[in-house]
DNA sequence: AATGAATGAGCGTTCATTCAT
DNA sequence: AATGAATGAACGCTCATTCAT
């Protein structure tokens, strides 16, 4: 069919378009703030008509929750990797940490929206981190269960979420060591509780 | 003296008018978020014209200052009331955390602009904060200083910081248990690790 | 009568407060322009209440016309003076700029409002200076009437706005020597052509 | 090409409208001045919105501007044409002044702008005439050199100012004769007084 | 499908004027 | 009569969004 050999090329090409304009913006909302940054310089900046912009995302706010979604979707690639209960969970956490932080060097938005952008989006992000940290948790410590580990998981994703501006401020490194640490600590102040 | 009566009626009047423009401001930036607030909104919520508004506060972000500036003096106020060393560093570190909560829940922008505003003024009060925390803890635990004291602090705001949204999520009582159970771990690895 | 005793007094305080915001209000015509000035400035720098203001003048531009009317009874004392025809008419002249050139120093809006202001009373100014112009010069030149008496007087009165501005700038000495210069010979040439 | 068939209209019309907002704010700031005009007058004047109005200036004073500089490059262009010193000066100073009559006839705010608009580019125009008159004095006398040709300029160009309201009031016959009258005149004084 | 000129509601702010005290 | 806090219409301008081309 030719159809086929025709669209795919415009599939892709409008795939790479939505990817350039989601980076841009990424990059501008990192730079300035999200509520700083206008469709049109998002637009001019990634060098694509307002009108495509807005062909690809209904408006402003859609552009911020494809990235928010973009950032679910790694989390929740990045935690089953780390779901092989042979290695010792602090190596795991470690290189759990290590992503997140990854992340926040890789994607220039995902910290600022992450720490600052207030949305039923980001509370959702929020929201899964949770769960996944509790999944995480409940399987090293079984004895961690019900509300006991939910709170435990809360907890553990608002350190992470408070210590994430030490990234860039301590560097990478640093952050990482300090985030463990303090996860750890807490962990086992939680796992003293419940023995 | 006549200038006496009339003058404190109308001093007074005004200081009202100012602190409730500034309260239902805080409570718009609580609900809606700093940005998505217009003066008008706020002019018209306090039932004011919003001349008189601009009677009081120059600009926009003057509203804001004025917010953060009270939470800063609120802050340092609770500072030097837990510095009593005599007493155990749980139980001041407990009062500090049951103050801090207590903004959150009176001062109904307190944790929408501590976590979420990202400005000068947001700034300064973070540092200040770090400050104090590092007073505090340099006071009960001399063998942490220079640096490690300064990491050390800027974990344990961060910490605070991450887990504010915990009050409103959980209670009061058991955010504020939680937030001190997590501190109290951190720091116990930081001792441990200088000892 | 005691309250003659008491009105005049009042009275008098009355005029002087009028004439003083008159003045404060003059002087930030001519300092910043009549645009910029608002009456809130005024009031201020003749340290009097708005409301005060407002007791003497119904509104902004009241301030400017009472400036103007002012203007128009220092000019019209100003002609009758030179009218003594057995001084020779340059003599004449040569008082009168130099009484225009005074009120430029004194008045320091006068220069302002009479060259930059476009308004029914700078209009009706306008019309009373070509007025006593053509009375003045008819006085002297009978020969010259009507029309051409009209059209001579509108034009020494044009000729004197339009140099106005280089008693700032070249002085006032050297500029009443060139308005001067520039009106006796124009008047000379109306002269030349009825002749 | 396609793209010139197409652009070329889109250009076309883009300066029409750019020139028919300007046209419409010197038809609004001659008749009621600079400052009690709103930008969104104009635009609703020149049926455009608001928003097209602001994507041709990026503020009010840019329209005065705009204005002001196609008034100076038409002035500019008034000059050469006069210099050529074969034909005599009257002749020559007569086309120059019908030129600028026609100016204020065809230009709605040339009047406006040009006698009552106090600001950093109307004086820069005012400058500019006084420059232009030097040079073309200059050429024609001469013996007027240095200071005293500066000043001659100065006091011609301030009589035309002085005078181009005549243009409306008397006629633009009457007054261009008139205009010329004083000029020659006092060029004559000026010369007398140098020889 | 793509463009970008055009739209206009609504922003932060000013200031002439009023009116309760 | 005097005050100055209060008013609110209106300003210059922005920017998310639309729609004729």
């Amino acid at each position: 069919m030719h159809k086929k050999s025709w669209n795919e090329p415009k599939q892709a090409r409008s795939q790479e378009r939505f990817a350039h304009i989601l980076q841009t913006a990424a990059r501008l909302f990192g730079e300035r703030g999200y509520e700083s940054v206008t469709t049109n310089h998002i637009a001019a900046e990634a060098a694509v008509s307002i009108g495509a912009l807005y062909r690809f995302f209904p408006n402003k706010e859609a552009i911020l929750d494809a990235l928010i979604a973009g950032y679910m979707s790694r989390m929740a690639q990045v935690f089953p990797k780390t779901m092989d209960i042979e290695r010792p969970y602090p190596e795991v956490l470690e290189e759990l940490l290590r992503q997140i932080a990854a992340m926040e060097a890789q994607e220039s938005a995902f910290g600022h929206i992450f720490v600052y952008v207030d949305n039923a989006q980001t509370v959702a992000i929020h929201h899964a981190l949770v769960q996944q940290v509790a999944r995480l948790i409940g399987a090293y410590y079984p004895q961690l269960q019900g509300e006991a580990l939910t709170r435990c998981a809360a907890v553990g994703a608002g350190i992470v979420k408070g210590l994430m501006p030490l990234l860039g401020e301590m560097g990478m490194e640093t952050a990482v060591v300090e985030m463990k640490r303090a996860l750890l600590a807490y962990l086992n102040a939680c796992l003293e509780e419940v023995a």
